[in-house]
DNA sequence: GCCAATTAGTTAGCGCGCAAATCAATAGCG
DNA sequence: CGCTATTGATTTGCGCGCTAACTAATTGGC
């Protein structure tokens, strides 16, 4: 057996990451959300109400990146961008709710997604696992 | 424990991309290439003399991403593309001889950033293993 | 041999992800 | 208090990754 590029780590990874969003955007584009849009409303689901720079901490998306995301949404009616009172510099960043409603009819999407994919729920626990502490260490550089 | 983003599998494996290109990007700024210019190299250091369809097929990416990449090489002098004489709406991918004079330079690079990472060799064997089971799953939908 | 169907590659348009530069508001220190 | 440093968010520029539409060359069926 030559070597090949799947024998690199990264191109797995890299690989993987693309074959995701490329699974997602079909199950996604009822709801008129790409897989960078349907993040931002998966973390706003788990906690409403935060600054850019929180969405971007729990994102572990750059803001540069946020600022635009966030605006289509604003622009799609899912959440409102108010400058906060406390700090005139924060901007508060709230489901509207449409964006909360969303919730429910968008739970499907995972479930769809992983009837595709048969692969056993202990692998994909060690998976995620692992992926978060390689993000991990590779931040820490 | 309240439910998180990094719950998701999805969400982990989307993370530790964005990681993984994040952390290639210093390395490979003193080589003039971004991690997907790296990625087109190695498949040529593996195979050189494609077609951009073949080429596609190895890194997995799509052709109208491929071109514009395979140009930009080519305005750095590091690969040729010809018309194949046998079949004229071929193009032939040939590296130059800077091409391939790179493979040795930048063979540190990959160490390099398994210092920075201390994984277990095994983990990271599974987990790039089971990234491209699940890559597979999610191309046969 | 001809014409429709297929194949190889390109282009345009969109939405990222990031770095760097910028601006406004606040914090902090003398 | 006043001035600098820091922080929150935005903008710009670049290079992707993908889809869809397109052009040009080749194949295949009749």
């Amino acid at each position: 057996m030559k070597p090949q590029l799947s024998d690199n780590l990264c191109f797995a990874l890299y690989t993987a990451s693309n074959a995701l969003t490329r699974a997602y955007r079909p199950l996604l584009e009822r709801f008129d959300l790409t897989y960078g849009q349907y993040l931002v409303m998966q973390a706003l689901w788990l906690e409403d109400k935060v600054s850019l720079t929180e969405l971007s901490r729990q994102t572990r998306l750059d803001p540069g990146s946020l600022t635009p995301v966030v605006k289509r949404l604003e622009g799609k009616g899912m959440l409102t961008r108010t400058v906060s009172s406390e700090d005139e510099r924060r901007k508060v960043i709230a489901l509207t709710e449409t964006g909360q409603a969303l919730q429910q009819q968008a739970a499907v999407v995972k479930s769809e997604l992983e009837q595709k994919t048969d692969i056993d729920p202990q692998v994909i626990d060690t998976l995620r696992r692992h992926c978060l502490t390689l993000a991990d260490q590779l931040a820490k550089v």
